[in-house]
DNA sequence: TAATTGAGTTAGTCTATGCTAACTCCACGG
DNA sequence: CCGTGGAGTTAGCATAGACTAACTCAATTA
């Protein structure tokens, strides 16, 4: 079934920190997304049932292949949508903010045109 | 307080639906936006409470001045966001779709960015 | 070694929004 | 004048997704 976009929005978030730092906690994903602790334990324990992410020894998480292939997914519309936004003249908080909620609404026919509108530009 | 998203979308509705209709009744912003009569009951009795709609001695549904300046503010971020997913090579029905829901997420510097790009292009 | 602290979890609450079931009320038809 | 049907409402349920309070457990520290 297809992700509730809270659980993108985690997902999502995992991928980033994975990129920049060595290990990825909860407690981090809380930190970066300003949420509490259980609500970052209740929606991991979502993701390791949907089998998109573990949860190491350590407790650190990690993104499975499939939890890496969708948050690259998810990402790649986020930077999509971001850049088309900037190129509008759009500041850049304002530009990934709503960028981070248009990704988990439009459909794929108008994320592809805004992608050809942005590559083509 | 800011009005919910979904608040918006009966909103937006009633609105419509009074362009096209002499009077609007429940049922007929039930059956436009295939919600259940309870679903509509309750949101109608939110707006009522707001002061954005009234109901008349006929249980029509008329627009308060504030509702109606509200209503047309978000048909006109539909109308613009529709418009440009339209330019962009959109099908009609997705256009719409994904306006519909892109016009409750972004910031008005985005609209604004966006609309000023359909008019000048 | 005992206490503190940090991280994760569990339990239970709250809000927003949808639903169905069942009720009221009113108008219309036989 | 009763019965039927349409429209609106009320009550109660479900899901998603946030929260706080309070627990566990391991590590660090006094």
């Amino acid at each position: 079934m297809r992700l509730q976009e809270s659980s993108e929005m985690y997902l999502e978030t995992i991928y980033l920190l994975s990129k920049k730092n060595a290990v990825v906690r909860s407690i981090d994903v809380a930190d970066y997304m300003g949420y509490s602790k259980p609500s970052v334990s209740r929606a991991v324990s979502l993701l390791k049932k949907s089998g998109y992410v573990v949860m190491n020894e350590d407790s650190s998480l990690s993104l499975t292949e499939e939890g890496l292939k969708t948050a690259q997914k998810i990402y790649e519309r986020h930077s999509v949508l971001t850049e088309f936004l900037r190129g509008l003249g759009i500041d850049e908080e304002t530009a990934d903010e709503d960028a981070c909620k248009m990704e988990h609404v439009i459909s794929d026919k108008t994320l592809d045109a805004i992608k050809k509108f942005v590559t083509e530009k």
